[in-house]
Formats: C-alpha cells, sequence, structure tokens
RNA sequence: GGCCCCGUAGCUCAGGGGAUAGAGCGACCGCCUCCUAAGCGGUAGGUCAUAGGUUCGAAUCCUAUCGGGGCCGCCA
C-alpha cells in the first residue's frame, strides 16, 4: 500500500468531483498531479500542487482551485485539515488513524511490505558483470556485480519479472592469450621455465590451472605447437576462469540466472542470421567511414568495410561489423548477442558495464533499437570507478603487474555486507572513494553500522520485552492497540515508514538502488532518534515494564521499521544483524 | 575535434521542475544511577561553477562557456 498514491487518488477523485459540480472546466490533464512529503515537515504531513498545474489550462487563480480542493479532502475521516500555502501548494495533515494503520500493514505484511506491482508484467533482462574470463574479478567489477543485483533485486520488488544474465566473452583474441598464458603455466607445472612474453596475464592465479591441465593431460601437449594445444587448453582454462568468477560472485552472494556464451552464439550463426536481418532493414552496407575529426591517428587510411547504418537509429556515425579482411568487428557478436535477448521475448534490456564503454552505448541503442522495431529500449547504466583507499592513501592497482586488487580482497578485507552496502551509497555515474578504514569503522559515521545498528536495537527491544515477560511476536504487535501511538516523535516514525512504498517506486523507476541506502540510513536515524528520546522522556520508551498494551504498540512500532530496514536491506543484500558484537 | 559523466556547506555527498536547498564528517555547546552513549539534541557554515534561455515557478530542463574525470579508429 502505498499511502502517497492513496491520497493521490483521493484527489484525482475529489477534481473530478469539482468538475461535475461545475467548480472546474472538464478535460483537465492531470497527469502532472503529485502528492508528495513537503520538504518541511512543518508544512503538514502530505502536499499536492494539483491548484498550482492545473491553474493556468484551467483558467483560475491556484488559491482559488487550492481552497475549493481542501473543502473537499477535508471531508475525507483520513485528512485532519487541508489548507492553501505559498505560491498555491495544498497542504494535508493525516489522521493519526492512517499512521497507525501504516505500522500495522508493516507488520502483516512483513518483508513485503513495500512490494509494488509498478511492473507487473513486464520482463527485464539485467545483464551485468560480463567481465572476461580471463582471471579474477577486480574492485570495477565488484562494483558492476553489486549494482546489477541489486538493480536486479529492485525491480523484482517493484513487480518485475527479472533475469540476471551474465555475458561470458569467450569468443574474442583474449581467450586465444588466456589459452597462451595457462600453457605457459602447465610448462611450469612440469618443471620448465614459464616464459611469460609481453601481453600475456601474468597472474598468479594461473598457476593452479597449470597444475591442473598437467593433472588431465599428463606432458602430452609438451614440445607441441600451439595449433594442436589451442583449443583444448582454451576450453580448459576458461572453464577454470569462469568458475573462479562464478566463486567470486558467490563471495558476494550474487548468483546468476543465466549465463550466456559469446562463442556459443558465435558457433550457432546467429552472427550472420542478425546481421542478415538488419540487413534486410536496408541497414547493413559497404562503405567507409569519415576519418575521425581532430587528430587524426598515425595510421588512419580509408577501407571500404561492412557498416551498421546505426545513424538510422541516433547513433553519431555507422559502425563497421566486419573488418576490410572480412572477419567480424567485436562489435558483431554483440549485435547477435542483444539480438538473442531481444528475441527471448524481453520488454526491456538493461546492460550494466564498466564506464570505460561509454562510447559503446549509442550503437547498442541502436542494435536494439533496430532489432526489436523500437519495442525493447534498452538501458545502459555505466559504472564509474571505484578509488581504493587504506590509511588515507590511494593505492594503484597495475594489472600488468598481476598486483590488481581483487574481488576476493576486497570482501575477505570489508566483508560481502560492508561492501554491497558501501558501494551502493553513491549512483552508478558517479565515482565512489572506498576507504578500507573507514568502511570498517563502527561509529555513526559509517553508513553500514548505522543501519545495521538500527535493526540490531529493534531487536534488542523485543529480546528486552521476552525478559519483562510481554509477548512481542509479529501476530502479537500486528494485533496491538496501536492507538496508543500517539506522541509525535512516534507518528514521525511511522510517517518515515510510510514513505517506502512510495520510495521503491521512485527508487525502480530511476533504476537507482542507491535511493535505497539513503532512505534506509534516514530510517535509522529516525529510529535512533526515537529511541533517545526514551533516554529522557521514560514514557517514550519501547518497553514499559508493567503495561503488555502500550509496550506492544510501541514495539510494534519499532518492529515494523526492523521489518522496512530488513526489506530495504534485502535488496542491497545485506544482512540486517540481529546484535551488534 | 567529437561523445559521456561530474561541478551543491571547509570535506564527503543527497536532492534532478515547486515553498526558507538537506545529511554526515570536521568545529563549537549540551545529553548516560534509565531499553546498547557503537547513540541523540543544538549552534555556526551556501552567489547550488558561470552566463543566457524556457516556465506561474529552475540547484533541477535547454544552450553556451569554464573547471575535473573518462571514452573515442578495422583493439578487446
Amino acid at each position: 500500500m502505498n499511502l502517497f498514491a492513496e491520497i493521490r487518488s483521493l484527489v484525482i477523485a475529489s477534481l473530478d468531483d469539482m468538475v461535475g459540480a461545475g467548480e472546474l472546466p472538464a478535460g483537465l490533464d492531470t497527469t502532472n498531479v503529485a502528492v508528495e512529503p513537503p520538504r518541511d515537515a512543518a508544512h503538514g504531513d502530505m502536499a499536492t500542487n494539483a491548484a498550482m498545474v492545473l491553474a493556468k489550462p484551467a483558467g483560475m487563480q491556484p488559491r482559488a482551485i487550492a481552497d475549493a480542493l481542501a473543502a473537499r479532502l477535508a471531508a475525507d475521516p483520513r485528512i485532519v485539515t487541508a489548507e492553501a500555502a505559498g505560491p498555491g501548494f495544498l497542504n494535508m495533515r493525516l489522521a493519526p488513524s492512517v499512521w497507525q494503520g501504516v505500522v500495522r500493514s508493516a507488520l502483516k505484511t512483513g518483508r513485503d511490505f513495500g512490494r509494488s506491482d509498478l511492473g507487473k508484467g513486464v520482463r527485464v533482462n539485467v545483464e551485468f558483470v560480463s567481465a572476461n574470463p580471463t582471471g579474477p574479478m577486480h574492485v570495477g567489477h565488484t562494483r558492476g556485480a553489486v549494482f546489477g543485483d541489486a538493480l536486479a533485486a529492485l525491480l523484482d520488488f517493484a513487480g518485475h519479472e527479472v533475469t540476471r544474465e551474465y555475458y561470458i566473452n569467450d569468443g574474442g583474441a583474449q581467450v586465444d592469450v588466456l589459452a597462451r598464458s595457462a600453457y605457459e603455466r602447465y610448462r611450469e607445472a612440469h618443471g620448465l621455465d614459464p616464459e611469460i612474453a609481453e601481453g600475456l596475464y601474468p597472474g598468479d592465479y594461473l598457476i593452479p590451472v597449470g597444475e591442473a591441465l598437467k593433472a588431465k593431460f599428463g606432458d602430452t601437449l609438451l614440445n607441441k605447437p600451439e595449433s594442436e594445444w589451442l583449443a583444448e587448453v582454451r576450453d580448459f582454462a576458461t572453464a577454470e576462469m569462469l568458475q573462479m568468477i562464478r566463486d567470486d560472485l558467490a563471495l558476494l552472494g550474487v548468483t546468476m540466472d543465466v549465463f550466456t556464451s559469446e562463442k556459443a552464439i558465435t558457433a550457432s550463426g546467429r552472427v550472420e542470421e542478425a546481421i542478415d536481418t538488419l540487413r534486410g532493414m536496408g541497414l547493413i552496407y559497404e562503405g567507409t567511414l569519415e576519418p575521425p575529426k581532430g587528430k587524426l591517428p598515425e595510421d588512419w587510411e580509408e577501407r571500404e568495410q561492412t557498416l551498421f547504418r546505426s545513424t538510422a537509429h541516433g547513433d553519431d556515425v555507422d559502425r563497421p561489423v566486419k573488418k576490410s579482411d572480412g572477419s567480424w568487428t567485436y562489435f558483431a557478436p554483440d549485435i547477435a548477442y542483444h539480438w538473442d535477448k531481444v528475441s527471448r521475448g524481453y520488454d526491456q534490456l538493461i546492460d550494466v558495464l564498466g564506464a570505460d564503454h561509454g562510447g559503446y552505448v549509442k550503437r547498442l541503442k541502436a542494435v536494439v533499437s533496430a532489432l526489436s522495431n523500437g519495442r525493447v529500449p534498452l538501458e545502459v547504466k555505466l559504472i564509474q570507478l571505484v578509488k581504493l583507499f587504506k590509511n588515507g592513501e590511494p593505492f594503484k592497482m597495475s594489472k600488468r603487474a598481476g598486483t590488481f586488487v581483487t574481488l576476493r580482497d576486497v570482501v575477505e578485507q570489508a566483508g560481502a555486507d560492508v561492501t554491497r552496502f558501501v558501494m551502493l551509497t553513491r549512483k552508478n555515474d558517479a565515482a565512489l572513494d572506498f576507504d578500507f578504514d573507514k568502511v570498517l569503522e563502527q561509529s555513526k559515521d559509517n553508513p553500514v553500522f548505522y543501519v545495521q545498528y538500527a535493526h540490531a536495537r529493534v531487536c534488542s527491544v523485543i529480546r528486552k520485552a521476552a525478559e519483562a515477560g510481554i509477548p512481542a511476536d509479529d501476530a502479537v504487535l500486528a494485533a496491538a492497540d496501536l492507538k496508543k501511538l500517539s506522541h509525535d516523535a512516534e507518528l514521525g516514525l511511522a510517517r518515515k515508514i510510510a514513505e517506502w512504498p512510495r520510495l521503491v517506486e521512485i527508487a525502480a523507476r530511476g533504476q537507482e538502488p542507491h535511493r535505497i541506502a539513503f532512505y534506509l540510513y534516514e530510517l535509522a536515524s529516525e529510529l535512533h532518534a526515537l529511541w533517545n528520546r526514551g533516554n529522557e522522556d521514560t514514557s517514550l520508551r519501547f518497553v514499559q515494564e508493567g503495561d503488555a498494551p502500550t509496550s506492544q504498540a510501541k514495539i510494534a512500532l519499532a518492529r515494523a521499521a526492523g521489518v522496512v530496514i530488513s526489506a530495504g536491506l534485502g535488496i542491497l543484500g545485506v544482512t540486517p544483524a540481529e546484535e551488534m558484537r
């Protein structure tokens, strides 16, 4: 139940009544009428801009509309006061019973409180991570993994039918490089000196792969030309790398629904099919590209090649799908892959990519637009860099030296919960500082801890109630006499809880899981504040010794906040702590 | 040369058409015989990069400019 949506319906219905009564002209567009929490709580519980939005089309003064609307709204039992203010806002105060109802609703529906049917019937594919299967996942992948997983969970919570998908780039030259690198480790496993030439992957993580190759193939691959071992070693090493990546993802609690292999797509002839389909639309042609403007690359020369007319779908220039020697470009399998996703019947595609893929976005959108006849929107979420700090000092990673910071390093040092939460406290298109010291600090400076602590306090209250002989399980709490929740400080917490379903929809619409993290921080703050009020005013404590009914009402409120924190952390993939030790 | 992201308090960042622009940190002043003070309350701190435009209304949308970062060729 989204209280704001309910009151908006009431406002719209009241506007319709006004039209019926001749107080407003018919045919007004109400899509921009909003019901929101006012910026300043002193203005009331909810505000609508209806009068300001409609004043001009209705040819009336905002104030006149607001006053007439206020009179109608005030007749509803949920609304205590409705008054025009400022430039034409209509501020409303809601009855305590409404807030009490929110608490009860949260307790009855539990962690499903706030679930939305916003995305009902919408099939969404979220593709994320898609790291090359050539090594362990590093920090950048970690953020993409966390973001994609949380976004998927958020969309699911908002009613979408979500598929989490990983695209395995196992078809390009990089897996050949992997094979050669692994082969050197295989030689090493036989006591030979590995020759890690420039361009090969130097990381130690391939040493066990070399051992495994030895265990599987013995010495049968030694001293053979590359052509005789490349395919087998490549397949073996790729599988090993993929398993390592799955293990890395598992450390973060990320599980994919679908893995799609580039190699398999290519082998199935989907690339040709996809290009032929585009050709049938007149979007493939032979031609030459304009040289890039500005500084010319030194070896630039005009060459005729097969091009995709992506400019017909919003791109800046047409893009090559074949090199001048007739082989596919990297883009071609991507076309096939996105065509594959479109043909699987999704209503919406989301690609979570590293920010270095920025130049790729328009052509991907063009592909999906063309191949779905504009039916399927593709959203590309670019994940900006993670800057790592330790002791206040940034530390660099060097892939060349094989000394990059891996996902495993981060999770082992910071823990999965902390890593996930921190990486979700920033929107995806802003760079993120990740400071190992700050992130592990157990204080209010650390939002992870702060939110966890709020949840733990709720659990503590319930334990305390049990010790005092007051039943406080969810069924009892849901049936508590919530009319006893009347203090403004208590209703304030209930108001914050009431924002949760609305926030879920806003976050899902914007595909912005970070909003969940910020909301949870605010909710935790409200709870901590109320808690402390109990230090000064004992009547505000949750547990009132010797008064079970009052205690249960207050604990119900705390528990409702706990339920929302738990649900929100669930979306972020963070475990709600029951106690802090 | 073109494209993308960012520019909001001393610092780190929310807010992305609506009222007097928010939070945390840092600074300063308070609050524990009492459910976890691992917390809470308060004070100080702003030309929302700049200049135009759209609008009843702009930090928010548009254009240009200036800063910071990233990307851009038949590479993957």
